[in-house]
DNA sequence: AACTATTCCCAAAACGTTTTGGAAAAAGGA
DNA sequence: TCCTTTTTCCAAAACGTTTTGGGAATAGTT
């Protein structure tokens, strides 16, 4: 049950160090003896201990990371599958993963510094990417592999895995515009974080292509702090307009605030507004009608950070990382033509 | 950065045995050394290196917890909580939490044993608890620290901390009740799992003491894959009867599904229908009428089950600690008397 | 002064691996 | 047969702590 390689190594009447380069394949050692080790292995149920391993490699094999939950993360499918891919990816690796949970930007700077100062991980992980973001130059200052999901303004290159915000809202954009919507309006995320710069980019690219005009006064932020009240006042004001929107792109998060307010205002989703969220969501589906997306995958971009976080580990150059992923985007019953 | 106890000792002309019990406040080092010790200490800002710490003292510092998002979990702010207490008071003990994700009970599994034969944790906890589940079985065969958050059927003694559903719905029933509603409808969480069999036995005994009858009819269970989608449908049947309920007490898992089926049939929640919802939601709050709901502090139960754990791995006996915690009713405008 | 107690410090061992640097044995070549 | 190469194994060191088991000074007692 908890033998160790000492114990391993006098049943089989061999050194520690044979036993431990049979187990790890090294060449120096007869096919015969590793096969006799290796059964021997299985059979006494050996595993190498983690810690002791650790400290001779001086590697901790365990990446870290920091998510702050109230900032509404949760509610949609995406950061579920993130961390899905993530932790998937780094148990093939046989590292462990570390969890941190801040409450504010304060505590996730701290909690990273314990992991990285207290030599407790070999990487970071970093989501919820803000444009100046502290995190990104204190791990390019001390030289420590991080890999971000989404991107900052930092001139010094990094590795990142980021979603194509801008093509898929441009897309979006055109797509209504295609269906013939002419007032197209963009509730977005918070500013200060930069996922939305990419989203307004598409949605005014979008709307040049698609030869209409940019109105501001169809564009407007919600709060992380509350994603639903913000976007439901939003949603009462916009169309108090004298020349109301007939489509909304938004980030799901703000999917209750947006349906809650149409309801008030008589005006069904779909029907009189066409509405297409970024994001997928479990009320997305369940709705009727059902929420048109973008979704972006999550799992696969999980797998895709941790798989060049060890390349960073290794020593390769972050630079050489940096993906830009494509945004499926999910047509349902909520983008229907103008009525 | 990163300096080490032979670097540091070796500064203050001192043994890394000294420096080593300075820093742990032995009596048998001077006081004046150790304050000599501490500064310096503080200065070169040495950190002893934990994996180092973890072999010497043969633990692992480490606390392991696996999460199966895809049985809905994250919807509402309840596991979010919970996370974060657990978080909050792991990283207080100087310990570490490492995070399992897996898709479905077999993998829940196999990332529980990684981590306990693997030596990679010194205690596990547990969430999402089953009537029969072999996690229990297997850690208490093993004699492995860790503690549920939630029950089991299980006659061995074993540590945990529980939310009192039973106090929880048998007092909304009653409020209810008294509030004059006579058909009080159950949607409970699926079979299988532990947390509605207190649930139930708390909608029994409250209709119980109300003086009202059972009603098998009025009971069903929400599925896990798809909650939503399963209330939904159990909505629309519930109110075919010929006496339909004027009340539902649910999971807030439910909520979406429930609301959706109500709004179809042109049933007001709160109006037409009381509804008090297990748990609270994001949406609970912003919907209009807005949602009343039992909460359970989920914050401060994952302190305790932290809390807990640190004594069990200690030595205590773990069937010392076997917490059942109050639930708060949050009444807010879904709760009125029948019209 | 001689003995005992107390205070303060340290050398060495230990935790369980992997890596380093050979050494002995076997095989191959002349 | 003798020398060289290859194969196969291992003893010892190292990773950075904490713990064990004293030992040398100092202080206290008689």
């Amino acid at each position: 049950m908890t033998i160790n390689l000492k114990q391993l190594s006098k049943l089989l009447k061999l050194s520690p160090t044979t036993v431990s380069r049979a187990l790890a394949d090294y060449p120096d050692v007869s096919a015969k003896t590793r096969a006799r080790v290796k059964q021997m292995a299985i059979q006494q149920g050996y595993q190498p201990n983690p810690v002791a391993r650790r400290l001779q490699k001086g590697k901790t094999e365990t990446i870290g990371i920091v998510i702050t939950p109230e900032q509404n993360y949760f509610s949609d499918t995406f950061f579920i599958d993130l961390l899905s891919g993530i932790s998937n990816q780094i148990t093939r690796a046989g590292y462990e993963l570390i969890l941190g949970v801040a409450s504010d930007e304060e505590h996730e700077m701290q909690s990273m510094r314990r992991m990285v100062e207290g030599k407790r991980v070999d990487g970071m992980i970093l989501t919820l990417i803000r444009e100046q973001d502290p995190r990104v130059g204190y791990l390019l200052d001390r030289d420590f592999p991080f890999v971000l999901y989404g991107r900052t303004r930092e001139t010094r290159p990094y590795a990142f895995v980021d979603m194509d915000g801008k093509q898929a809202f441009e897309k979006a954009c055109t797509y209504l515009a295609g269906l013939g919507h002419r007032r197209i309006a963009l509730l977005n995320g918070e500013p200060g974080f930069m996922f939305p710069v990419g989203c307004r980019e598409g949605y005014e690219s979008g709307l040049f292509l698609s030869g209409l005009e940019l109105d501001p006064d169809l564009i407007r932020e919600w709060k992380h702090k509350d994603p639903s009240q913000s976007s439901y006042r939003w949603t009462l004001e916009l169309f108090k307009n004298d020349n109301p929107p007939t489509a909304i792109l938004f980030q799901t998060e703000a999917v209750n605030g947006i349906f809650k307010g149409l309801d008030e205002l008589n005006l069904q989703p779909g029907k009189d507004v066409a509405l297409i969220g970024y994001d997928d969501h479990e009320i997305a589906e369940i709705h009727r009608p059902s929420l048109s997306v973008l979704r972006p995958q999550a799992k696969e971009a999980g797998q895709r950070v941790v798989n060049i976080l060890m390349e960073v580990i290794k020593g390769e150059d972050p630079g050489k990382f940096q993906e830009i992923h494509q945004v499926e985007m999910v047509i349902r019953e909520t983008s229907l033509p103008p009525s």
